[in-house]
DNA sequence: AAAAAAATACCAAAATATAGGTATTTTATA
DNA sequence: TATAAAATACCTATATTTTGGTATTTTTTT
């Protein structure tokens, strides 16, 4: 049978280098390519007839969702696996959406991976941490946030206060302030010290 | 000559994983052990002869700096590199000051760690991202933050107010207040939105 | 022991965020 | 083309942060 012709996307060339060793490990697994964004994601997967992609979530330029999203529209028959630090659970949507095929946090074992990819090759999907990613499915699709309330966020985290928010946007200030009580009520969170730091940790900003 | 013994600690496995099959390549290196946490660096540390030790600065427990510290009191022969996901600033004067002797990014290869590791086993100090740790000492010293600070930057960010911070540590509401001016101030930022961003990003939290 | 750094505490005014609402218009989606 | 979702806008009151000061005590370093 003819391996499995995998790429490897990740900004951290030393992950890359430490993938491609777990997977050369593995006969019918073969390291295509190793990228450091998804536009190079792209490129590679338009030139090269790969099976299936390994692909981080935080990137530089294009990352690893938004690439999914294109990669499944595009060669639907690419299998997709996201490789993350942490947990996220504001994309779990997304990755149900996209129709992402695996999802392992890179706290795990290159032998987890190697199962991973086995069991999407297979047709199956794996979802290792599937507790970790999804415990709440409805709680995180309930909390979703509107594109226009993450511009908001964004702009809290770079310290513009509503009436620069406003202004930035050209919409009115009160419109600001409603988004703000809307984001927090949506999060579950008191304040904005809370926002960010939820915000910076699940990598919405 | 007898292969250097390596520790490696990172709080991901497959980091870990990779980290060993790239020294594994390597016939005067050898992975002595593996940990995820501080804590296990130094018991593994204080039992077994180990010549360096791979850290992460991000673990649960103890962290690598802190780590580090302990470290180059209790057994200052064993040589520390530290290989961290981003440059933070904040901490240059830390690794000068304990006296660790390497620093790189995980955005590197493989090949980059080993060079590392054999420059300090050496007796060389290897900083190949200086620039990027360093690139204005002055400034990182002049914003240094004092521990008690820290401890208020964390509270905040996990939403408290300055009461609530007071009470907690059993301070007056106006000392919380002055710390809070002094931080901002220090780190030169305008809010306590633009602060938890910082902090996040530079891992003071 | 002296000097420097860190932590402590207080005052007062101005600027901003938060909490409680209601309501209309625009844009997607079924 | 209905219907739902998202984005828009406003009001009032209270809570909290931010700014600009001064100053003492404790701890660390030289």
């Amino acid at each position: 049978m003819k391996p499995t012709q995998i790429l490897l996307a990740d900004d951290h060339h030393i992950i890359l280098d430490g993938l491609k060793v777990v997977l050369s490990n593995n006969d019918n697994m073969q390291v295509a390519g190793m990228v450091t964004n998804g536009n190079e994601v792209l490129e590679f997967a338009r030139k090269y007839p790969i099976d299936l992609v390994v692909l981080d979530i935080n990137m530089p330029e294009l990352d690893g969702i938004s690439c999914a999203r294109i990669l499944k529209k595009e060669l639907p028959h690419i299998k997709i696996i996201i490789l993350t630090m942490y947990p996220q659970k504001s994309f779990v949507n997304e990755i149900v959406k996209i129709g992402i095929d695996g999802c392992l946090l890179k706290n795990n074992t290159g032998k987890e991976l190697i199962t991973a990819i086995k069991r999407v090759m297979g047709g199956q999907a794996y979802f290792d941490h599937l507790k970790a990613f999804s415990d709440d499915k409805d709680e995180v699709i309930r909390f979703k946030l509107t594109p226009r309330e993450i511009e908001i966020i964004k702009a809290i985290s770079n310290g513009l206060k509503s009436e620069e928010i406003a202004e930035q946007l050209f919409i009115s200030p009160h419109t600001v302030l409603t988004h703000r009580k809307n984001i927090l009520k949506k999060l579950g969170v008191n304040n904005t010290n809370q926002l960010i730091k939820y915000a910076t940790k699940q990598q919405i900003i």
